[in-house]
DNA sequence: TAAGAGTTAGTGAACATTCACCAACTCTTA
DNA sequence: TAAGAGTTGGTGAATGTTCACTAACTCTTA
C-alpha cells in the first residue's frame, strides 16, 4: 500500500505543486508554472517524474499517508469518543491551516476525472478518513454518547459533509477567514447536534 | 438581476453543454466537442454566444433562475418547516434526478477559478439555495421546532453540507445509485437529528 | 569516467477564437 | 410584386497560444 519512496527533490517537486495548487488553481498547475517555482526548466522536472499524472498522484498518495499517520496517533491519544472526534477534526485544520494547498488538491473535483489513477487517489484519501472517522462515531454511539437515532452511515456522512462545506467556503474565501475559529466553531455545533 | 433573455438556440447549446460535462466532465467541454454534439461547426457556436465562459455563465444563470422559481414555489406549497425542508429537499433532488449533467456544472470546482464570472455565477446559485433554505430554518427554530442548541447559521451550514456531499458522492459513483432512495434517507437523518 | 541533474531548443496536439465567405430568410419600397 | 438590402445562422480554413513531453547537449561530482 506504501508508495514507493519519495526522494527530497521530489518532495521539493511535490511542495511546489500545493503551493500552485492553492494559488492558481488546478488550471494553473501546468510543468511550466512548476519549473518556475522550482526555478529550473520544464525539462528538469522530467528527470524526477515521467508524468504530470505521477507528480499529482505522489501529491496525493503523500496527503494519504500523512493522514493515515497523523489521525493513528491523534485517536490514540485519547479515550473519550468526543474527545477523539474533537481532536480529529483539529488535527485536520491544523494540517490544513499549516499547509492551505493541500486543501484544494484533496477537496478539488477539479483534479478529478482528469484520470483513473487521480480519481482513484481522491477517492482513498476519503477511505482514510472514513476509517479513522467511523470507529470513533461507532464507539460514541455504543456508548451511548452520540445518538442512536440515526445510523452510523448517516452521521458520519453529516459530520464529513459539515467539514467538507467547512473547507470548500474556506478555499473560496481565499483563505482569508481563521480556519481554526470557524472550525472549532462548526464542531462544538455539530458535537452539540450529536450528543445524547 | 434577470441574465438577458435565452433564445431557444442558446438553450439548445446550454442543454448540449450539460450534457458533456455530466458525461465528459469540465475538461471534455471544448468548443469542438460542443460544436459536435450541436452537429455544427466550431465557429458556428460564436453566433450565439461571444465566449466559451459567457456559454457557462448563461448555463449557471439559467440554473439559479430555474432553482430560484422552483423553490419559491415549492416553498409556498407547505406550511410546517418539516414539510418545507423537506419539500425543498425532494425538489432538488428531482431536478437533479432529471438533469444529472448540471450536477457537474454547481458542484464542481473545476469551473471556479477558470474566470472571476463563473466563480461569481456558482456563488450567486449557492446564495439563491440559501435565500430559500435559511428562513425556513429560522421558522423552525422560532415555533420550537428545531433545536435551538446550535444557531440558524450553523444549522443552515450541516444542511447544505450534507446535501452537497451526497451530490457529490452521486457524481462520483457516476449518477450510478438512486438518488431519490439516498436522498431521502439522508433527508430524514437530517430531520431526526434537528428536530427537537 | 560514468551517472546524475541540469540546460536549450525543439515537437505535435489541443485549445479558443477569428477570418472570409455563403445560403436562406425577411423586410422595405419602387 | 419583384428587386434590393439587411439579417441570421451556417461553413472550412487558419490564427496564436499553451500544453505535456522529448532529444541532445553540458556541467558537476563521487
Amino acid at each position: 500500500m506504501a508508495a514507493t519512496a519519495i526522494s527530497s527533490r521530489q518532495f521539493e517537486i511535490i511542495e511546489a505543486a500545493g503551493r500552485i495548487l492553492s494559488t492558481s488553481g488546478v488550471n494553473g498547475l501546468t510543468i511550466k508554472n512548476l519549473a518556475q517555482e522550482m526555478k529550473f526548466s520544464e525539462s528538469a522536472i522530467y528527470r524526477h517524474f515521467s508524468s504530470k499524472e505521477e507528480i499529482v498522484v505522489a501529491m496525493l498518495g503523500y496527503l494519504a499517508e500523512n493522514m493515515d499517520e497523523r489521525l493513528q496517533k491523534v485517536a490514540s491519544t485519547h479515550n473519550k469518543p468526543a474527545e477523539k472526534l474533537e481532536a480529529i477534526f483539529l488535527d485536520q485544520i491544523a494540517f490544513f491551516s499549516k499547509n492551505p494547498h493541500f486543501v484544494v488538491a484533496v477537496f478539488s473535483d477539479g483534479l478529478m476525472e482528469v484520470s483513473q489513477k487521480i480519481n482513484a487517489a481522491i477517492l482513498h484519501i476519503m477511505q482514510v478518513k472514513m476509517k479513522h472517522l467511523m470507529p470513533v462515531i461507532v464507539e460514541g454511539q455504543q456508548q451511548g454518547l452520540f445518538t442512536n437515532t440515526i445510523t452510523t452511515e448517516e452521521l458520519t456522512h453529516i459530520v464529513m459533509g459539515s467539514f467538507r462545506l467547512q473547507m470548500f467556503k474556506w478555499r473560496i474565501a481565499n483563505f482569508q477567514f481563521d480556519l481554526h475559529r470557524q472550525g472549532t466553531n462548526m464542531l462544538q455545533a455539530i458535537l452539540t447536534l450529536i450528543k445524547n
